[in-house]
DNA sequence: AAGTGGTCTAGACCACAAG
DNA sequence: TTGTGGTCTAGACCACTTA
């Protein structure tokens, strides 16, 4: 074991206690200090990586008694999962694969819908992006998103196909920061009904997000139309 | 200033931004050692209160640049929230009020829908809570609970029409740790569309949400069913 | 009283962006 | 090179649960 930061050491943990390898018969991890010692960390290193965690469901920190191991939220998307999408439907045992994509030049004027950012220009150049994904073979969402121009350059018809995130997160002199997420429910617009099999006003499952550079820069801006028979979303709250 | 803790900090911030107090013409904040001078607070403190400020959308840090404050998201429901959902609509300016509500008991058994927690008895004493709620008069959530009576013991009139989070804070020997919530869409049932005035089957956005002690016990489960025309939920998603 | 997690201090070093 | 935020160390004290 050497040198675990927080990423390495959020992973180990993961696997360790999916091994089973952590816990006792109640489900209980062993005490701070002895996992310090274990894997070799400090205090706010491991409880940076309990915390990360906790938000995702794994655990949870009993004050006065201890950590203990929660049983796995098997069909929700966790909110706050890391890396894309795909990444964490793989986690949850499915795959998910898009099935048709495509890309075409346009301006921000001319977009379905708008940023709530206001300070694009109307002619800021943007790459429109229409993606239809299946889970496991199965119609999941359909996703209409926008990448500004000016900053992703092209995007090659083999990233199409694959993660839209990880092909940006790879490029030089792009480093996402932070995505807005604003999640609701809509009347199901006929582009998407054709392709979930369901009537057009059916409910549906929208989550409307903004990706930002670290930098504070509008990087993209999407929107995502869910299968509502399919899609659920979950998060922790704490409270304190 | 006297020796401000996390929670303190925060609302101190909050404040002082609000105020424009703390921000230069670029939205920019000062560095964070001016920071910890100001509050007297050191580093971690001040990062706990700021990494707060950033989920809740308040701010955003730029690595190598500095802490900006961002425009405000106005309309929509931040999952980062503090306390109740009372708290978070003052936030926007709104008003929540609870229009009819009851309360009868029941068992475990009987209830609606179930928790996803399967150790509970099925003749586990609850008491059902029904609420409809409004934001500034207007028809707005309908909320199906059920309160685990052993722990819970009664729930007095009042508290029906207040807050029940905050009713539930101020109980002895009851300390909410967490809340499980998961967000998805559903048709609306006939119930919620009565009082939402909106047609059976309709799109609409649901928070199913268990609530825990910081033992790790269940204390509650419920169903919130929100008018999408209304209810949007908002997070930041960090990416590193 | 003992052991657990929760909060906070003080300080070091690293990574990034801009001049 | 400078100044910013990001990560990590080491250790103290507090709050809670259980015995």
């Amino acid at each position: 074991m050497t040198q675990l930061n927080t990423a390495a050491l959020i992973k180990q943990l993961i696997a360790d206690i999916q091994a089973g390898a952590l816990t006792d018969a109640h489900h209980k991890l062993p005490a701070e200090p002895e996992l310090m010692a274990h894997y070799q960390v400090t205090r706010y290193t491991l409880r940076q990586a309990l915390q990360s965690l906790s938000k995702m469901g794994y655990t949870y920190q009993a004050h006065g008694v201890g950590t203990f191991v929660r049983p796995q939220q098997a069909d929700s998307i966790a909110l706050a999962h890391h890396g894309g999408l795909t990444a964490e439907m793989a986690r949850l045992g499915s795959k998910l694969t898009t099935t048709k994509a495509q890309a075409a030049p346009t301006t921000r004027a001319q977009a379905d819908f708008q940023p709530s950012e206001t300070t694009l220009a109307p002619d800021d150049p943007l790459i429109a992006v229409t993606r239809l994904r299946a889970k496991d073979g199965q119609p999941y969402l359909m996703e209409q998103s926008y990448y500004r121009q000016t900053i992703i350059k092209t995007i090659p018809e083999a990233a199409l196909y694959g993660s839209l995130f990880n092909y940006c997160e790879a490029q030089r002199d792009i480093r996402i920061g932070w995505i807005d997420q604003v999640i609701m429910s809509e009347p199901l617009p006929q582009v998407a009904a054709e392709y979930l099999n369901l009537p057009v006003g059916a409910p549906c499952l929208v989550v409307q997000d903004e990706t930002y550079l670290s930098t504070g820069e509008l990087l993209a801006f999407s929107k995502q139309y869910y299968d509502y028979r399919q899609a659920k979303f979950f998060m922790v709250k704490k409270v304190h």
